[in-house]
DNA sequence: CACAAGAGTAGTGAGACAGC
DNA sequence: GCTGTCTCACTACTCTTGTG
């Protein structure tokens, strides 16, 4: 997945100090051969540090949780592809212990030094909350270790809302996903179908979702004669499964945790 | 094959903004 | 006014690729 960028950003960051001059900003119209060592050192930095915000905005631009918050089936996607990376010790502190006692000590830090851009409050509260982390208790700090290690091999915890929305764009969902698999596949052709308890209506639904057609623009449900019969076959199976399912024990997760809310209900498994 | 370097990802709280 | 979404800067981490 790494590419060579960079012939990208030098190309970026011509274009970007072409129309911006970095020079401008911190010394306005004095040409650059009258600068002393000193004033060079500054705007070379100055542009490293342009450089590296052009980078991150870059990569934000494109960061796919950011891409994934813009549409539905793409946030879904998302948010089922997404896990490789556990929150830290700092953000679990952070998470627990922000309101009760650090946000009026950062709030304090911001007060005293005066910052009022919102990138840098906000690196400020994370330097707080680092800087307080470091000071916490022995107690305390094993706590948030105890948590952390949990969270690692923890699987994403799933609400009604949640099954409900996934369930509705389960149709465009699929149809990204069969038709990029259509394509990389030279034209192949699908038919899905699918089941299960639906939280909105208290019952098990069915659905089918199909990739390809005949000249008619019929496809695979149209076509084939007997698909309400296979359809009522595989109604009749998902229900035999998830009646199967509900005599399992429940997956252990007796370690719970008191602040994770929302988590499956038994009446949500007592399905139809 | 081991390591280094660089790219990509997930998360943080506040504030701005849009839509209802 | 409320709610939800986006944006900001930065970091720790994972993953991928290149190099010796």
């Amino acid at each position: 997945m790494s590419k060579n960028y960079t012939d990208f950003w030098s190309e970026v960051g011509i274009k970007f100090f072409e129309h911006w001059p970095e020079r401008n900003p911190i010394f306005g119209d004095l040409p650059e051969s009258e600068f002393t060592p000193e004033q060079s050192t500054a705007l070379a930095d100055a542009v490293a540090e342009r450089k590296k915000q052009i980078a991150t905005w870059f990569r934000w631009q494109t960061n796919p949780l950011r891409l994934g918050r813009r549409s539905g089936i793409r946030g879904l996607v998302v948010s089922l592809m997404k896990g490789t990376r556990a929150p830290q010790k700092m953000d679990i502190y952070s998470n627990k212990f922000y309101s009760k006692k650090i946000k009026h000590v950062a709030d304090e830090a911001i007060r005293v030094q005066s910052v009022t851009e919102r990138g840098p409050k906000l690196n400020k509260r994370r330097d707080v909350v680092r800087q307080m982390y470091e000071k916490e208790s022995k107690e305390v700090k094993a706590k948030i270790e105890k948590k952390y290690c949990q969270k690692q091999g923890e699987s994403p915890k799933v609400d009604d809302t949640t099954k409900i929305k996934a369930i509705h764009e389960l149709g465009p969902m699929l149809d990204r996903i069969l038709q990029y698999l259509a394509h990389i596949t030279g034209g192949w052709k699908f038919s899905v179908l699918m089941g299960g308890h639906d939280p909105s209506t208290g019952e098990v639904s069915v659905f089918n979702y199909h990739v390809g057609e005949l000249e008619s623009g019929a496809q695979f449900d149209q076509a084939f004669s007997n698909f309400n019969s296979m359809q009522s076959a595989f109604l009749s199976f998902v229900k035999d499964a998830i009646a199967f399912e509900s005599m399992l024990p429940e997956e252990g997760d007796n370690e719970s945790d008191s602040d994770v809310k929302g988590d499956e209900d038994s009446s949500s498994r007592r399905r139809a």
